[in-house]
DNA sequence: GAGTGGTCTAGACCACACA
DNA sequence: GTGTGGTCTAGACCACTCC
């Protein structure tokens, strides 16, 4: 089946990243070639080739023209208060089982400001939700995030749903698809509104996270920022010079 | 010619991204389809596609299966101050024609600590460059750079490349290729040396970069740490998700 | 020379959007 | 149905690395 979901080279893909993670192929050691691998999964060279081109802009392996692929090296500096910058998922996804809520500290419907028209594309008679929620990780206040989404594209929002997952309710239920995103990371000095609900302290630096997030079709479907206490999240990047 | 670094695909990206730039191709409407910028190029609908595939992992273009491939609208909040997280350049070529010099904090030669052997996969015997340098863009203290790098992969550095590119010396001169990176931005006090060079008021908030670079053989290359006021810079991402 | 990954083609069929 | 992009193949040749 020629299906994007079940496509051939996303499966490989899959399992090659599994045997990553097993140790099947182990770290600074080459997979096998390309020719050997399509055999195995009984599909062209090129459908493997696109698969490890994949797992190569992940960061997974590297390819070495002459020599073979190999897998990357453990990164060392990872811990756990690093947040990919580069996914689209909500908070309660993120963390995995964590124990994730939700205080609604604004929740309204307005006609959007000429900076709001702008980073959504909007009319000015279009509506949009103003959103302020306060996000708890196990009964501890870990992140501000102020959201504008146009009220046309995400139909009959509420209280229970701001109160668990927007995301699951846009993917899930609206069945929307995230295109691309342009996010802005910065430092900045606590305001009162954090020293309220996450309490810094007054000389306590903030990080914030201010973006604009697309749909597939080009739509921007969500500005925000997020702001946590510098001592509680860092933003980490993977980045590839593949092209 | 079949040479990678004159590739068809990248010559195609190259000219449509330039009919993007030059207004040939306008935000939000469609390009000519694969089949047709296929016949125009001479080429074979599969390295239109791998152009196009490019371009939109890079923000330019979306596609939309069944319906065409149209130019992404412009990002509205893009600022002066902001500086790409995922790029491998030095400050020099990333703020182009600026005056961008540099004073030597401090420049040694010794054997890494376990932490620095972790981070760039070496052994206690093998010795690392120690450097710190105060980035100055048009004659104002802009960003403080801490590096380490391996000395055997960067043989030769002196107080003439530091006062100019360590990266131009590691491209044009070693012929060194980067790979990938993991980069950590965090928010962060000042400190004594924040406050001594980048002219950062005690309460005054730092932006911080630390990061790994990797070249394409899968050797650590460098670990970095950047320090900048929170004023001065940001860092942002285009994200996008496509595999 | 042998083995590896990189590029490219021509052709085929599938999935999706829209009329 | 028509037109679009997505996937996949078999085969070819090129560039690079190591022996």
């Amino acid at each position: 089946m020629k299906n994007m979901t079940h496509a051939k080279y996303l499966e490989i893909a899959k399992i090659i990243s599994q045997r990553i993670n097993d140790g099947t192929y182990t770290s600074r050691l080459p997979l096998p070639d390309q020719e050997t691998l399509a055999k195995e999964f009984g599909v062209s060279r090129l459908t493997v080739k696109k698969a490890l081109d994949g797992l190569e802009r992940q960061g997974l392996v590297y390819k070495q023209s002459g020599l073979g692929t190999f897998v990357s090296s453990n990164i060392p500096i990872k811990s756990s208060i690093d947040s990919p910058a580069n996914m689209f998922m909500g908070l309660k996804k993120q963390l995995g089982s964590s124990n994730v809520k939700s205080e609604i500290l604004h929740f309204s419907v307005e006609f959007p400001s000429e900076q709001i028209q702008k980073n959504l594309d909007l009319k000015s008679s279009d509506p949009v939700y103003d959103i302020v929620r306060l996000r708890i990780v196990d009964d501890l206040p870990f992140i501000i995030e102020h959201t504008y989404m146009p009220v046309t594209l995400v139909p009959n929002l509420n209280d229970e749903i701001l109160h668990n997952s927007i995301y699951e309710y846009m993917h899930h239920t609206l069945h929307l698809k995230f295109g691309h995103a342009y996010r802005k990371i910065r430092a900045a000095k606590s305001s009162e509104y954090d020293q309220k609900y996450l309490n810094a302290k007054k000389d306590d630096p903030m990080l914030e996270l201010e973006q604009i997030v697309w749909l597939t079709n080009g739509q921007p479907i969500e500005y925000s920022t997020s702001r946590n206490r510098y001592d509680q999240r860092d933003y980490t990047v993977l980045e590839n010079n593949r092209f």
